[in-house]
DNA sequence: TAATTACCAACTTATTAAATAGGTTTATAG
DNA sequence: CTATAAACCTATTTAATAAGTTGGTAATTA
């Protein structure tokens, strides 16, 4: 498996705020809630995302989470990569992978390339838009 | 990730006992050397791909693996799907996985359904011959 | 009958995923 | 000005899986 619950819990969070986009801010407790999901790991998932600016978070009384720009401008890619790290298929394709003293002669090395771009490729044209939206003709993503 | 080094050095061993075709039994012991994985750990590979008969073992002096079928008869997809267990991108789409109760409201399950549909027919397609050969114009996946 | 080989089950170690605990800081409503 | 509600922060724990090792047994043949 390739997407853990982190990238996964991830994707919700973003999907119900943008579901709530114009209620101000939503507190995490709000989303834990709905989402079923435990308060405190989903805080540690949103703490990378305001990190990098997807989210703004807001503390105090009437405080919680908003979206920093509208869905469309999100790309599955670009949340799934800050949460899981790397969306890799194999171990040699990754950053900090001491390299691979195969590599030259490696007879699987292409198929795993391929396959990364294809991977890569499919999150990159999928927004938060497409999950979030309800079905609509054209809409490939949404239930 | 989602390959494990379990999937891969089973690869490499398929790959390498297709480029040793026509030499009889090849022993495990020759194979680790080549492909400089240790032997104890391979062994628990291969045990798997003899079992369904994608190899055949022959115990003894002058034994070995061999190959049951010619490389173009192997999709990838079958050698990783026996040695992975699941290429599932996502817990959820695991046979196992205990039925999640939010699949009928999922936002993001038909996604990723089309994933795995997607990485199904990308390892179908590729057969053991493509990875074996030598490189030649219009095979994508050759060195 | 000795050497060589595959086969087998149990165990260990290392790594990562998943979650929890227990606080501190910031803002606002009243 | 104070109680409350919220985000923020660091460290720790637990569970699961990956990766590899140990120590054998069974079959085959030179």
């Amino acid at each position: 498996m390739m997407i853990s619950t982190k990238g996964r819990y991830a994707l919700r969070v973003m999907i119900d705020l943008a579901q709530h986009q114009g209620e101000g801010y939503v507190p995490l407790k709000e989303i834990a809630r709905r989402q079923e999901i435990s308060e405190k790991y989903l805080e540690s998932i949103l703490k990378i995302l305001v990190h990098h600016h997807m989210l703004i978070g807001l503390r105090g009384k009437g405080g919680g989470y908003m979206l920093t720009r509208s869905p469309e401008q999100y790309s599955i890619y670009s949340i799934l990569l800050l949460t899981e790290g790397c969306l890799a298929p194999v171990a040699c394709l990754e950053k900090e992978s001491k390299s691979c003293t195969r590599i030259a002669e490696c007879p699987t090395l292409p198929m795993w390339q391929k396959l990364d771009s294809l991977i890569t490729d499919f999150f990159n044209k999928i927004t938060l838009a497409d999950l979030a939206a309800p079905s609509l003709p054209g809409n490939d993503y949404a239930i």
